[in-house]
RNA sequence: GCCUCUGUGGCGGAAUUGGUAGACGCUGUGGAUUUAAAAUCCAUUGUCCCUAGGACGUGCGGGUUCGAGUCCCGCCGGAGGUACCA
């Protein structure tokens, strides 16, 4: 331990302000219907990402986002806003299962320590949050309520002539069936190929994979049956109702790319002899004419109904091949076309033409109907198969000028297209779908790459469904209301069985219901917890309600969400999708969750890399507070730079906060009473409007600034006005809580600096009688001159020109022009 | 390949949105204090010519403008996302 003294004791008044602030709970939000709650006063709801509590603690990334939004929330308050700050743990994970797999400690414990750790932590970070609404995904109390959700969704369907969610209920008073009504629920069960981990002995969401993959587990294709959510029933709003948001343009447009949404047509093609028709989807309607074969994905359902015999043992042969090829064999790595014709032909709906009907592992069984019409003379995939294959390539899109028309894909003019030539593309593909739509032979088509939402998991550590099943029908039904929440059995083995079915199979009694029903065993992904936490931090203990009326129709939604770039296309658009539902049944009034969206920007290394324990470069909270405090931690993070950049981490940084903060502890050795100074209320009040503008901006390194400089100013004179410093105290304490509020009570100051108002601007006290107007000779800086605030342009020009500086540079030239900007500056054009 | 973001001193970054480029901080250099160090304080720190002062300077090349880091056109580099999606 060096003998370093510290510049000030943080370590001793930091946990103290820590200690009161939790014992008269300074920050506790009152809601509607609670003590001490004020109506009158607007709603500022900001929310974190709530972190998994994993068992390494707090890394320097959690603190930049937290701090951000704690300064965001004390700011707010003492604004006199009414602000809900909440923090909570996504508790519900793979980490705390594996690590039961492995010593046999139940996932509860490991992940109650955990939480009790970060906990511990972010208090030591001195973060304004309501304790007292705390949430936990994991608590019987909150898992109640999202296995309530998924009974919503459950008994809901997507009604299309409204564009919204409703109960089921409608459908069975128009009659429907059971059957029926199944097929449409937004919660559902659905056999098909699944993305199965071998290794982890769980399915894995279409969003994952690539994670999990990654992190070097395996995942393979495998039909199963699992309860999916028809999230692509929402793929048109969750695109509409995005651009109205305040997000970052490159989070909507992850979404819309990830949404996918391309317009185009289905068209058919009837297969030659017999009475099968192939299904395809295309963007280019327009090129239909140059479809010279056909392609299908190698598990099409119609693949095995047209082959002809001679070809039947290859085409055998190569959907076995593709089948047991791994993902990454099928795509990345193999871009190399490979196929086999099928020996069937197909007749070209437009021109009549019989085309190759091929198998391909270049085509999806995911994407449009698994089928494509081949134009090879403009689609670089089809040029390169066509090319490999020897099939014919004919040009229909003349792209003009010198460009070379074999696999041209861009827009041009149609050609050797019969009644479409000559029409530009655009043309050219509504006039082909007209066509198409009046010979029946195809129709306008919206895709989507949005997949329907794969929901169940195999595992122990989540949410079980709440759902039976009989067992004489196989009919699945919602377990009753009263009976939530429905909790895992207690296990003591969590290992995977391979049994898809997942480790609650072997809880024969918890799984036997009653002599008629069995339980469901699989578990609802993490994602569940984390889509709805920001409601019920609003409502916690709400015993009757996900989140009560009253309550919800004051604080809505969240003003301002701050997390990082991960959540873009998983949690940002689950959430999404849930609370639109939730609003279209009417137990939400507003449509989106989260009106504006920050993503905090990686901290890195200090050496510029990502930090990782491999490299050696990580940096622990914990340390930083030890050395420095918890104040320079959270200044530092925030002076880094701008809370959304990618920025190294520099001890340096923080050694030069630190010494900041130091300098104010000084300060208040000079505070005296009686002074009074001009300069200095000049300067404090501009530093008031510089911080305000800063922190309503998210431009947090820049009101570090602007308080540094006013502190150098304190330091610079002999002694400073009491009023002043307590009013740059109260700009600080958003910042640095423990610091300010330390040396306010040390020079008597009443009451809490966290609870006063924030100060008002004296606009008096900034104008200026005389101001510096800049000279400029033809546009380059000459002289600076001072003139009296209210000279006018003529007086400002006349002492611009008659400037020493100003002279010698137009000294044998002709002044062209005089541009006087008033309070600013004048640029003289001469030549 | 496509999409989004981004490029300013030795480093992190400022710049009122078209008007003093480099605020603030770090680093470096010189000095004060000290037996010495730490801490603290003062000066200096874009490059070049160096004397007041001047020339150059915001990835590169053009353009618009009295005036461009900021706007327009064309390149180049970096980061992230995504990719047989028909």
């Amino acid at each position: 331990m060096s003998e370093k003294k510290k510049s000030f004791p943080f370590d001793e008044f930091e946990s103290k302000w820590q200690e009161l602030w939790a014992a008269e709970k300074t920050f506790r939000t009152a809601g509607p219907g609670e003590d001490g709650f004020d109506g009158s006063k607007p709603k500022y709801y900001i929310l974190d990402m709530f972190p998994y509590p994993s068992g390494a603690g707090l890394h320097v990334g959690h603190p930049e986002g937290y701090t951000a939004t704690d300064i965001m929330g004390r700011y707010k308050r003492m604004k006199g806003f009414n602000v809900l700050h909440p923090m909570g743990w996504d508790a519900f994970g793979l980490p705390a299962e594996q690590y039961a797999i492995k010593t046999g400690q139940h996932p509860r414990v490991t992940t109650e320590a955990n939480v009790d750790n970060f906990r511990r932590q972010l208090q030591a970070l001195g973060f304004a949050y309501d304790w007292d609404r705390e949430v936990n995904t994991t608590d019987p109390g909150y898992v109640k309520w999202t296995q309530w959700i998924f009974i919503q969704l459950y008994n809901s369907y997507f009604c299309e002539e409204e564009g919204k969610a409703k109960p089921v209920s409608v459908l069975e008073e128009k009659g429907w069936s059971r059957e029926e009504i199944d097929e449409v629920r937004l919660a559902f069960i659905h056999e098909a190929p699944v993305n199965w981990s071998p290794s982890m002995g769980t399915v894995l969401a279409n969003e994952e994979v690539e994670e999990w993959k990654a992190k070097g587990e395996t995942v393979e294709r495998r039909p199963l049956r699992q309860w999916m959510l028809r999230i692509t029933k929402y793929a048109q709003r969750l695109i509409d109702e995005l651009e109205p948001l305040d997000w970052p343009e490159s989070i909507k447009m992850l979404q819309r790319n990830w949404i996918g949404r391309s317009e185009g047509a289905e068209v058919e093609f009837a297969v030659a002899g017999c009475e099968d028709v192939i299904r395809v989807f295309t963007t280019r309607p327009d090129t239909l004419f140059g479809a010279t074969y056909m392609v299908l994905a190698p598990e099409h359902p119609l693949v095995d109904e047209v082959v002809t015999d001679e070809q039947r043992e290859a085409v055998v042969a190569y959907k076995e091949a593709c089948a047991t090829k791994s993902d990454l064999e099928r795509g990345d790595l193999n871009k190399d076309k490979s196929g086999v014709a099928t020996g069937a032909f197909a007749v070209n709906p437009v021109s009549g033409e019989e085309v190759p009907i091929w198998i391909a592992d270049y085509v999806m069984m995911g994407y449009g109907t698994g089928a494509i019409m081949a134009v090879p003379a403009h689609d670089e995939r089809d040029f390169e198969f066509a090319k490999k294959f020897e099939l014919p390539i004919l040009q229909v899109v003349d792209p003009g000028g010198d460009e070379e028309w074999q696999g041209f894909t861009g827009e041009g003019v149609a050609v050797n297209s019969g009644f479409l030539d000559g029409l530009e593309t655009g043309g050219a593909k509504a006039k082909m779908i007209d066509w198409l739509e009046k010979e029946g032979k195809g129709t306008r088509q919206v895709n989507y790459k949005l997949r329907d939402w794969l929901f169940s998991r195999q595992r122990y550590w989540g949410e079980p469904f709440p759902i039976l099943w009989n067992k004489e029908t196989g009919e699945h039904a919602a377990l009753p209301e009263e009976e939530l929440p429905l909790l895992q059995p207690e296990m003591e083995d969590f290992k995977p069985t391979g049994d898809p079915r997942g480790p609650l199979l072997k809880a024969t009694e918890w799984i036997n219901y009653s002599g008629e029903f069995e339980r469901e065993t699989n578990t609802m992904p993490q994602w569940a917890g984390s889509c709805w936490y920001y409601l019920r931090y609003c409502d916690p203990k709400n015993a009757e309600r996900f989140i009560g009326e009253e309550v919800e129709s004051y604080w809505k939604n969240v003003d301002l969400y701050v997390g990082g770039t991960e959540h873009a296309v998983l949690h940002l658009l689950y959430a999404r999708f849930w609370h639109k539902v939730l609003n279209d049944l009417g137990h939400l009034s507003t449509k989106e969750p989260f009106e504006k969206l920050v993503n905090q920007g990686l901290i890195l290394g200090e050496d510029g890399q990502k930090m990782s324990k491999s490299l050696g470069n990580v940096v622990n909270p914990d340390d930083v507070v030890s050395e420095y405090g918890a104040d320079s931690l959270r200044l530092y993070e925030m002076f880094m730079g701008p809370l959304e950049q990618v920025k190294p981490w520099s001890m340096k940084g923080v050694e030069g906060v630190h010494r900041f903060l130091a300098k104010v502890w000084r300060v208040k050795e000079k505070v005296s009473g009686e002074v009074s100074s001009d300069e200095l209320a000049k300067v404090t009040h501009q530093t008031i409007k510089r911080v305000q503008e800063s922190i309503e901006s998210l431009r947090f390194n820049t009101a570090i600034s602007a308080m540094m400089e006013c502190s150098n100013a304190y330091n610079a004179a002999d002694a400073v006005p009491r009023d002043l410093f307590v009013i740059f105290l109260q700009l600080l304490n958003p910042f640095a809580p423990h610091l300010s509020e330390e040396v306010h009570a040390l020079l008597g100051g009443e009451g809490l600096l966290s609870e006063m108002n924030w100060p008002l601007v004296n606009e008096e006290l900034l104008v200026e009688s005389e101001i510096q107007i800049i000279v400029q000779v033809n546009g380059k800086l000459r002289a600076r001159i001072m003139v009296a605030a209210e000279a006018s342009k003529e007086e400002v020009e006349e002492l611009a020109l008659a400037d020493e500086n100003v002279v010698s540079f137009t000294e044998g030239k002709t002044v062209r022009k005089v541009i006087v900007v008033p309070g600013k500056l004048v640029n003289v054009v001469a030549n």
